[in-house]
DNA sequence: ACAAAATAGACCTTGGGAGTCTATATTACA
DNA sequence: TGTAATATAGACTCCCAAGGTCTATTTTGT
């Protein structure tokens, strides 16, 4: 057991966001916050973003992989958008890091997964509600919640 | 181990809707496709339904008590629906079985849960999705889906 | 050379989702 | 009156994904 802080966790559960999603927004706001090619450090987006040190690093593997962000190993090194952040959408940053939006498993692997697909009387339903979700995520980007300074010093200015 | 039909489990994750909400759906698509007042058993839904025996007995207990299913103890006994099909959404079957349809913590219990609260750039997005989907949620009705027959029959018909 | 980074991946912990089964109370009906 | 068919209540298991922590290795700027 080493210094760092401990996180107290809380699960989530069916129909939730998980905090891989969210600590990857938070990410990625800071970073479209930065002036253009401005590299940031993982541990310094951590500490800005309040995400428990070290979790960032599967997370930003993930979003590298999936070519939203830029790496830059060694000293100085960091990250960066690899996009402009308003190309950078809210579905694209989920499916990046979590998986592809899927709220029931037929609506993916049709009878391969649930042998009564083909007769489901509410199959047609999530469908629709899988499509709204997906549509509006679609439409928000990262530039619309770009967070230049951090959720930190934005809690400190508005206490002072 | 006994002689039931042992049902192989796959696991939902994240952002899915959980198989307790399948089958209370199925369940209630199927009494509210019986001539008025039929009472109908749990294992004859659970037959008729393709859902995992005994399964039923904790989520029935639910709707019970939600108030979206009579119950009728004894021989001949069995479940019928308490309301009207077209008075009972989706929404409500999903808060009664699962829990109350909230996408992340945070927009349920504010800054008791996350400090950043007041601050965070991508709350009003998942308040967003969540309304979205609790709104369509709540307009469609178990008589929207009614299955008579069950999915069991209906895959037989199909094939006929 | 040295320090500061990302990268890769091992490792732990926990609780909830899914499923199964049993003991008890209740009721219809022969 | 007795017996079978029910719901009810709850115990119990299994398992794995989510969340979190840490370390060894590689890369690179100064």
């Amino acid at each position: 057991m080493g210094l760092a802080a401990k996180h107290k966790t809380e699960r989530s559960s069916l129909m939730n966001v998980g905090r891989r999603v969210d600590y990857a927004v938070r990410a990625l706001s800071y970073l479209a916050g930065q002036p253009a090619g401005k590299i940031v450090s993982r541990v310094d987006i951590e500490e800005k973003q309040g995400i428990p040190s070290y979790y960032l690093s599967k997370i930003m593997k993930d979003l590298v992989a999936g070519g939203l962000v830029r790496s830059h190993i060694g000293s100085k090194g960091g990250f960066s958008l690899a996009r402009a952040a308003h190309s950078i959408t809210l579905k694209e940053v989920y499916e990046t890091v979590e998986r592809p939006l899927v709220l029931m498993e037929c609506l993916d692997k049709g009878d391969r997964y649930c042998s009564y697909c083909g007769v489901c009387s509410q199959k047609s339903v999530w469908e629709n509600v899988q499509n709204l979700v997906a549509d509006y995520l679609g439409k928000v980007s990262i530039r619309d919640i770009a967070d230049p300074q951090g959720l930190k010093n934005r809690l400190i200015s508005l206490s002072a």
